[in-house]
DNA sequence: AAGAAACATTTTATGTTTAAAATATTAAAA
DNA sequence: TTTTAATATTTTAAACATAAAATGTTTCTT
């Protein structure tokens, strides 16, 4: 990784460097797979529901938290910006599907729900979305899920731990 | 799934719903994960080295490549549109970090290939960016990091053979 | 050779995503 | 009270992504 490391220490280094490549190739097959899947949902939402994957995951948001959520929340959970949730929001709306009300006790704040379209439309959009998703994942043994699932959750807290 | 299913086979069908829910929480897991290192990588790209992740990817397709290789098989290699690949192409080309040459015996196709000053770019950024997801990815084990690189492929090949 | 089909790329229109600026509200401090 | 800082959201500008249309080239058929 440094072409300035003493040679003293060569096997080492190219020890680093070997797991450093196994790194990129875990990355690059973790990324491609990922792009696959989602690639996949997007055009089943696409031609089956007409909706894109943002909206829907807007929906499965709302949908588990009948309360409601703020824009803030949203963009949180969602893990986007505030900006983006704006525009997703406003086109959900603009089709009766969610509905922003502003907060008793706090003016600035909008607290976003599911009107009753919008459950009856996202229940049978889940239904479809969890088999979807089954088709792609539901080839694995128990143990290997189990696996990825604890890997993944390790990664997680690897990379949280970085930009600290 | 569905709930018209026969109460004969209740246990069955709750253990296939089960699955699925396991399934489903992988994906989202495997997504938070990907989206997560994505946008690390993304971030150091940006501040490090003033670039996005499409025109790195499109420069390391070239830098495996150094006879070069036609708009058509970045499009292929990258997996987008090809009118994605034009419009990345042309800003690289213009920042004068890529090169587009007819290629002499098809008046269609370009030969897009590193320049000098572009190579030497992307070794600096190549070598950041190894480091950068082995901070990642590198506390994995090995067994952990073989593991999960099968447990993909089987996944790339599931998913591939969906659409068919 | 002429026309049809396939190929390689670019352009156009539309939509998604982000960062950053702008707007407005609330809370805290001087 | 007035200023300041923090909060919540929207708007704007730029990059990215796709599909579909347009352009030009090559190959195949007849």
């Amino acid at each position: 990784m440094n072409a300035t490391v003493a040679q003293a220490s060569l096997d080492h280094e190219s020890r680093i460097e070997q797991d450093d490549h196994h790194a990129v190739r875990l990355w690059l097959r973790l990324l491609t797979c990922t792009n696959l899947i989602e690639r996949h949902l997007r055009s089943r939402l696409r031609t089956q529901f007409d909706i894109t994957l943002p909206r829907f995951d807007l929906m499965a948001q709302l949908a588990r938290e009948p309360k409601g959520l703020t824009m803030g929340d949203l963009s949180q959970r969602m893990m986007v910006s505030g900006g983006n949730v704006s525009g997703i929001a406003s086109q959900l709306e603009a089709e009766g599907l969610i509905s922003r009300e502003p907060v008793p006790g706090n003016r600035r704040a909008f607290c976003v729900t599911l009107t009753r379209a919008g459950q009856q439309r996202f229940s049978e959009m889940a239904e479809a979305h969890e088999a979807w998703v089954a088709e792609c994942l539901g080839q694995l043994s128990g143990a290997d899920c189990d696996h990825m699932m604890s890997v993944l959750k390790q990664i997680k807290t690897d990379v949280a731990g970085i930009e600290s």
